[in-house]
DNA sequence: GGTAGACCTGGACGC
DNA sequence: GCGTCCAGGTCTACC
């Protein structure tokens, strides 16, 4: 199979554009000198109403070219559609190029490497799911929670569904995936979705304020402040700043702020806010570029080496 | 409306 | 190598 991509749609750095990508099932594998070249395959399995099938994506011609799609099995004409469905969501293929251009105007920092796009889940199930587990954790476990949530409750290694989650005793997740407390979060969160009280229809609709869907995600169980804002973004709503520790080591590293983390939190609010709608994409390519300069560019990493070196003392070195 | 403490896990650190 | 401490965001109870 092959994908139509917008002219300025660079697979390797958009995918590597945010963490998820390193999280299971997908796998980012730099190709050879790919550094230099850029070049990646990015790999995943995708839970289709026909079965789970094993994507492979490469962009051999280079930027704005067309994704050259591998499947490790036929695919159905209605599979079809649903895997298109879920690619351009999690590649964001349909985000406006009016939009990115906009950001770029209002911050031309990131106008010459093309930076706009960030990586999400071809679902917003998964997306909240990993947001969850994202939480109060280190990002080695958030890794691992998410490795054996997939090797455990996913069809074949793919990211497990609502249904398959919402069928389990909290225990068994704690037990099984390394979860701890958020167990029953995670399964009531499956519930709502697996019976239709979340309808992902309803968030995904652009008619919708940001404040409206604000408020119905930090209703949903293991959703407070942080977890809505971060959710907000991977619903390609960009004007609000999911606020943690890593706001206030960036406040303190990079911006040079001082003082207690609750008024570094508020400054570091303050300095993004001229950023308006784009201020999410504005401070996590500044967050992006920190990282970048610790382990070299995003296109580079690996999933099981690089990717796990993200602890707080190596970032606060 | 604001805040202290519990929740669970594993990295970091001291011995 | 082992034991202990602590970070991390959400939730509840309480002021």
């Amino acid at each position: 199979m092959r994908l139509a991509v917008p002219r300025d749609y660079l697979l390797a750095r958009d995918v590597c554009s945010y963490g998820y990508f390193l999280l299971e099932p997908n796998l980012w594998v730099p190709g050879p000198h790919a550094r230099a070249t850029r070049a990646g395959t990015f790999k995943r399995v995708l839970d289709l109403p026909g079965g789970p099938v094993t994507v492979t994506i490469t962009q051999p011609g280079g930027k704005g070219t067309e994704l050259v799609l591998a499947c490790s099995r036929k695919i159905q004409k209605s599979d079809k559609q649903v895997l298109t469905r879920q690619l351009t969501r999690m590649l964001r293929l349909d985000e406006p190029a009016e939009t990115l251009r906009a950001f770029h105007k209002l911050d031309p920092r990131w106008k010459k490497s093309g930076r706009g796009r960030l990586f999400r889940s071809p679902t917003l199930f998964e997306d909240v799911i990993k947001t969850i587990t994202s939480c109060n954790v280190a990002w080695p476990s958030t890794i691992r929670m998410n490795r054996r949530l997939c090797e455990v409750f996913g069809r074949e290694g793919a990211f497990p569904t609502a249904e398959a989650l919402a069928d389990q005793r909290p225990a068994a997740l704690r037990a099984h995936c390394g979860v701890g407390y958020r167990d029953a979060r995670i399964v009531e969160m499956a519930k709502l979705f697996a019976t239709g009280q979340v309808d992902p229809v309803w968030f995904e609709n652009p008619a919708h304020d940001d404040e409206a869907i604000r408020q119905r995600l930090i209703e949903l169980p293991g959703i407070g402040p942080y977890a809505a804002a971060n959710i907000l973004q991977l619903l390609g709503r960009f004007g609000h700043l999911p606020l943690d520790t890593e706001s206030v080591r960036h406040g303190r590293v990079v911006l040079k702020m001082r003082g207690n983390s609750k008024s570094i939190m508020k400054r570091v609010a303050r300095t993004f806010e001229p950023f308006g709608e784009h201020k999410f994409r504005s401070y996590w390519f500044e967050l992006w570029q920190f990282y970048e300069a610790k382990r070299g560019p995003s296109h580079t990493w690996e999933r099981e080496t690089t990717g796990k070196t993200f602890t707080a003392a190596m970032l606060e070195q």
